[in-house]
DNA sequence: CATGAATGAGAGTTCATTCAT
DNA sequence: GATGAATGAACTCTCATTCAT
């Protein structure tokens, strides 16, 4: 039991130096320039030693993807213990926000890159995603229950609110608002979060 | 004269062909799969003849990512002619909706494609992106005047109702939106632009 | 008469023309980055014109390098007129490297390029390669005469010295000094010939 | 430590043969005709195979020119043994031509070859053509202290002996004394070499 | 006389992946 | 478990040259 606890505990570590290594690659030079050779070289193994550990690429960039998920959803989670359901809505969307901002090699992956993690995961990756989706929707649920939002099926509400979170970080990240820079894009966003949120919830 | 417009008109039909090859390529692949070779197998034409109407790739790229503004915004600016302020804005909405999901290759090369066009462009391009904007802020601006959307600096809001839609469209460009289909997604969308510009603006 | 004449001498124009441009890319860009394509952009008229006038690439440098001989071999016969047999011989190698460091082009297709003008002239282009060697040769058989070199078959006399100043100008041009630079380089230069050749021309 | 090291051994071969290759294709096509493709041809392996044993290009040439510098060094520093000062200045003159005749492809490299090695190198591998040009400089200057060179500044003289074989070696390689052919042209470099140093070591 | 249009061949380079050891 | 060695396929781009018009 023992050894092939350690066998599993060490398979399981080189995983995740090749998980991180990637990811850290990300970052530094964006999603095209990632390789398995790139990997490789900066864990110091060879090529080869990827594929003990993963089948392709994909299954790589799969994994990356579930990750952010499980990371974004425990993140976005968090808002649920705020009570006032005024609150708890605003929170999201600059939480949200945040987390794709400072995490664009992870929000790419989930919610930009052209799918590419087909034969993996299918469904599964996508459990967090929906949760993280979830945690949205019973925020809007509630503020509709405790009539800050208006009354109707929560979905369109939920969707458009994602859509619009969603609209921000993608344009910010994919450089479409390259005109407004620095502080003055963290203001605008700050201040576009505020006077679109506060339309949708009344106080 | 006869002959050189002709040879100018079957210039021009060339390039043509090939932009449209490239964005049908684009479709079908994806934009980091759009290749010179592709494109020249698929006319059936040598990669070198490509060079004799674009330098390089990067011009097919700008080109493509020109048209599509401009398409856009021809497009976009027919909802000026709307004088009612509410329904201007919330015909741009869907206008802009409507326009991304029907023209997913020229959007995506517009607004979601990873830093295209280093060289050619820079701004030219952008000349159309620009003014498509202003479209919406102009609409914006015009409702606060009619006192339909709550009176403020413009630009949040304007800024808001893009990510907005751009949102929407490139969660459904981009797949993430895959548990509805059909014609249940363009009810959903439906509903959502309508529940948030309601929202938004006044009545 | 007159017409054919006129033809024959627009004919003439435009291939002087061509190989105008082609020297002046030869300075501009370097050896390796003439191209027919190149040629034919600055002149303005198209890559096949070219072939109206010259049958392949090699004539043209067949050609440049016969007028680098014409050239080459005029100006050196000008030390002739230098009665002093002494002079005449340190004239010569003066003239011999001033005219290779200022037309490193034409230098370089004489006596440097890897003959790539296998078809063309074989012979007759060398006629003024030749007549330049001559010249020199010439001068060392009137220094051995007037007992200002040691007597004895001129040749390996006259080819000495060519190779001593091919070597100079062939160091240099092909960036073989880079340690000594400028005015440095210059004072080098000239103290080297004066010092060779006042080894082998006697007072 | 057996396998470890033959497959040292087995790398250390496959870049000589890469080598190797690479110098024969430069004897047989000249210095802008070897490609990549073109040694991967020869030794019958793919392209890609190259990038395993060189970074790029460049890499392959600088270290042939670096090899050649050695070779060259070694070759010429046996000189140094002689003691005679006349004697050693003739016998570097004889070295240098006989090494530049029967190495053609490395001297080449060394000396004639265009503005090669960007990137690597770029003082390395002097160290050693630095250096054999001091054999050079450092017999000049023996010989003017033992009164057999002309006394003065050692630099102009053996800059000029260095011009003066280097000379006689890049018209012979490239070709340009084409009419003395065999043991003729050996004949005439022989005595070439004789006369000229004769003048400038005296007895 | 001039050329627009086209191309085959070739350049250097990178990549994901495989497989015998 | 790890890897060294290898590769086929792909990439963008440039070139000298041809030929029908």
């Amino acid at each position: 039991m023992g050894i092939s606890e350690r066998k599993e505990r060490e398979k399981h570590e080189k995983r995740r130096m090749i998980l991180d290594t990637a990811i850290q690659l990300f970052i530094d030079e964006g999603y095209e320039n990632v390789s398995i050779r790139k990997i490789a070289d900066k864990i110091e193994y060879s090529p080869a030693t990827i594929y003990l550990y993963f089948q392709d690429k994909d299954e790589i960039l799969s994994n990356l993807q579930q990750e952010g998920f499980v990371k974004f959803y425990n993140f976005l989670r968090q808002a649920e213990s705020v009570t006032d359901p005024r609150e708890r809505v605003k929170e999201l969307g600059r939480m949200y926000v945040r987390f794709g901002l400072e995490h664009p090699e992870y929000y790419d992956l989930m919610f930009i890159a052209r799918a590419p993690m087909k034969k993996y995961g299918e469904t599964k990756e996508w459990t967090e995603g929906r949760e993280s989706f979830m945690v949205l929707h019973r925020a809007v649920e509630y503020a509709m229950e405790k009539g800050v939002v208006k009354k109707g099926p929560p979905m369109p509400v939920a969707f458009g609110l994602w859509s619009f979170v969603h609209g921000i970080v993608s344009l910010v990240n994919r450089q479409r608002v390259n005109e407004v820079k620095g502080d003055d894009l963290q203001a605008l966003i700050n201040s576009t979060i505020d006077s679109m949120l506060n339309e949708v919830v009344h106080t």
